[in-house]
DNA sequence: GTCTATATGGCGATAGAC
DNA sequence: GTCTATCGCCATATAGAC
């Protein structure tokens, strides 16, 4: 959505300015959700006052909306594998979780915001809502193209592979930020899937 | 902690007016999470003003702490099975679930507050810490005796399955929230259980 | 583009009357 | 046991100077 022809002149400081805000903002929201989390110590963070950040996004909600623009654009660098092989997208899957351990903020965010956010009038329900309906459908198509090949355990549906699977990675998450010696993100998953296929990993 | 004793005279209605305080602060704190759920709202629920509430518990924190102690009460009763015979646990567990799905309040109160509680500094995060240590161990119990059956799939490890069958029930709760069509959390859970045992369920 | 100042409102906790 | 009143703090958002 961000206008992309222009990072020059007086524009460019203004496009870094916004992503340090982005920044901030995430170590914010990350630490204390949308709700609880204040413009105003984010404003501090980046070294301007709460007032002079609202010049650069209207409103809280604004500035939220862009956190999780910029979040997806990060992820999605890692989800393009090879869209033909369905081994292959869930491998980087895996790889994401991996990637994830070494960003505890990141996944701190997705955990925070994502449990905030299932209450309906939260100004991210619908799009984590409209996320997992996404991802769901991809992973699926994931294990369907698995299951074409005859890789796929028998008695295991593409769909509740997917269902379980996010489930997983979500679930190991949380123990893993309630204590982050208790659980291996990426081998949780990989002993999950392992149980889903009938090839090597 | 409660004293047991005496739940005569005058002090029943003092019983049952913390009671009532403890169900509005269920629903308050499963909307609005803790730090932004309002001791003044859960007592405009139960129909007193904000400083009448603080009467019956010292501060936001205790209350927090009571709601916690009561959830924990109610859901114990699910796990009381059969000690000796870890699948009877797994099935309780199960059928923990299921309940869980007829009580949506309680699911999230749950997510919310587990999420929230990664924070090191929420009040309830030592609570939450503990709570997962201690479900951890028994479910792992709980599969060695299945193992020592015989009835554990093989190279499965116990301690591993508990951890991914904890993180599939909360990943179920979170995709049940967000959208109560798009899953059914007792039968996701069946399906994992499924994959981890050579016997029927 | 950033600031100060301010309007407006919600919060938790306490003091003290009844 | 419950209330009203109040204190002190923090929040978002806006107005307007520089």
């Amino acid at each position: 959505m961000t206008v992309t022809g222009k990072p020059r002149g007086k524009y460019a400081k203004t496009a870094g300015r916004r992503r340090e805000i982005l920044e901030a903002g995430i170590d914010v929201f990350s630490a204390g959700g949308f709700r609880s989390g204040s413009i105003r110590e984010i404003a501090e963070r980046v070294g301007m006052s709460q007032a002079g950040l609202l010049h650069h996004f209207a409103n809280k909600n604004e500035l939220l909306a862009a956190v999780l623009e910029l979040r997806d654009d990060q992820s999605r660098e890692y989800t393009n594998g090879d869209e033909e092989n369905g081994l292959e997208t869930i491998r980087g899957l895996i790889r994401l979780v991996e990637y994830n351990s070494s960003v505890p903020g990141l996944v701190e965010l997705h955990c925070t915001l994502s449990a905030e956010a299932t209450a309906p009038d939260h100004p991210a329900h619908d799009y984590f809502v409209g996320r997992y309906a996404w991802v769901n459908s991809f992973i699926t198509a994931a294990f369907e193209r698995i299951q074409a090949r005859g890789e796929l355990a028998p008695g295991v549906d593409p769909a509740s592979a997917a269902r379980g699977l996010i489930a997983v990675i979500d679930g190991a998450q949380l123990q893993w930020l309630l204590d982050r010696e208790s659980i291996d993100m990426a081998e949780e998953t990989r002993m999950f899937v392992r149980l889903l296929i009938t090839v090597e990993l």
